[in-house]
DNA sequence: GGCAAAACCGAGTAACTGCTCGGAAAGTCT
DNA sequence: AGACTTTCCGAGCAGTTACTCGGTTTTGCC
């Protein structure tokens, strides 16, 4: 993609390959942990169990620390939806719905650093526009799963709901991880209902037979 | 409340007390443009037109201004819910809807640095409850007015419907702010949409005839 | 083994950080 | 006015930061 990347130099040895991924694993750690801001270089270089004169080695600097990270959610967000697109045909919409906030659950929880990212909080212009690329890459997966499953929606209007899908997603999976553990599945399974409710609003079709459980009086067929 | 507060000295005249205001208004500006760890004190001080010898005057240290505006943030949330319970008896489901989103659209707009306090992604512990604390008060209006408005929902339910209704209309207010001006007015109005669509599929009934504008297919009444 | 490139190291540096302190200035009393 | 308190100031301190550099070790190749 980028040719230069945020890579000084790039490691060529197995040995110096797999640094560079203990580094950036530490780096997202801390600064998931801390914030960008008050992360430092020598503790990122201490804790992944390195010098400071090997992280710089490859990174210029701490700012490419952060946008060799949003490089990697970026593509690592890609097989996700790639997954859901595979399966989408043979399941109905609340199944949909589930599968999808389920990946998008998981994804969050392994990559901690990319919330920060896409709340756009990181000092630098250059972090902003990996954050925003991140974004795009987010609501482009569910605009394809939308634009599969309901071709009707005018494009236009599909992108808007697209991107307030993953948005409410992303914000209410963050705050399933911040509950005590008792209460992440019922936050999660309000994810799913939250997401139906809006589509059922805003598209008009309910999904059909939905598997999302749902409140005694909200089954009442008329 | 608190019987020390965050201030190492309270200042007595008009002149100080301004000061006082001064920066913090300046310190939730830059907190929120560069995040709290990237945020300096000279800087802040600098930029509030004062002098650092006068704000640890007054502040002891970095972490007690983000403490001081978070108490304001927290004082100033009541009035606004005040307001809306005042006038909610009058209100259809709809228009009620309208007038939350609008209230906390204008109170996050107001109060940039409200946010990253809400994210929690401010270092310190006692940075952390004073978020908490915040969201609480968040909390509790929407679940007061929900009581109010839906006394047949059990409480313990409620609560957590009012959790889910503060999240995500915090997360889309955000996102309102961050987008293209003539998009901002379709992103409050979706936000609306969303919690009208999270409100029916989840108490059952849909806010009796809404204000809020709907899809043409979503109007066909079967 | 010999050799060049790649990788690794960590003490050191210039710049910056949060914060102090002693004294000047402004305000409030009598 | 004088005396006392509150407010204001900014040079400077101790500590920390991002980052460099010269030298050592490891690797790949003949």
């Amino acid at each position: 993609m980028s040719p230069e990347g945020p890579l000084r130099r790039r490691p060529l040895q197995a040995r110096a390959q797999e640094r560079v991924e203990r580094i950036l694993d530490t780096a997202e750690q801390v600064f998931a942990e801390v914030g960008f801001g008050s992360a430092t270089t020598n503790q990122i270089a201490q804790q992944a169990g390195t010098s400071i004169g090997s992280l710089y080695e490859f990174f210029p600097n701490k700012e490419a620390l952060a946008r060799a990270l949003a490089e990697r959610y970026i593509a690592r967000i890609a097989p996700v939806y790639d997954a859901l697109l595979v399966d989408e045909p043979a399941l109905d919409g609340g199944e949909l719905i589930n599968r999808i906030v389920e990946s998008l659950d998981r994804y969050f929880r392994e990559h901690p650093g990319a919330v920060p990212l896409l709340n756009g909080r990181l000092t630098s212009p250059e972090l902003v526009a990996a954050g925003e690329r991140l974004q795009g890459a987010l609501v482009a997966g569910i605009d394809r799963l939308l634009a599969n499953r309901r071709p009707d929606v005018i494009a236009e209007h599909r992108v808007t709901v697209a991107a307030v899908i993953a948005e409410v997603t992303r914000s209410m999976l963050v705050m399933a991880d911040q509950v005590p553990l008792s209460r992440r599945r019922v936050i999660v399974r309000e994810t799913e209902r939250l997401v139906v409710g809006y589509l059922t609003e805003t598209v008009g079709d309910p999904p059909e037979a939905s598997t999302v459980g749902r409140t005694k009086k909200a089954l009442r067929t008329s």
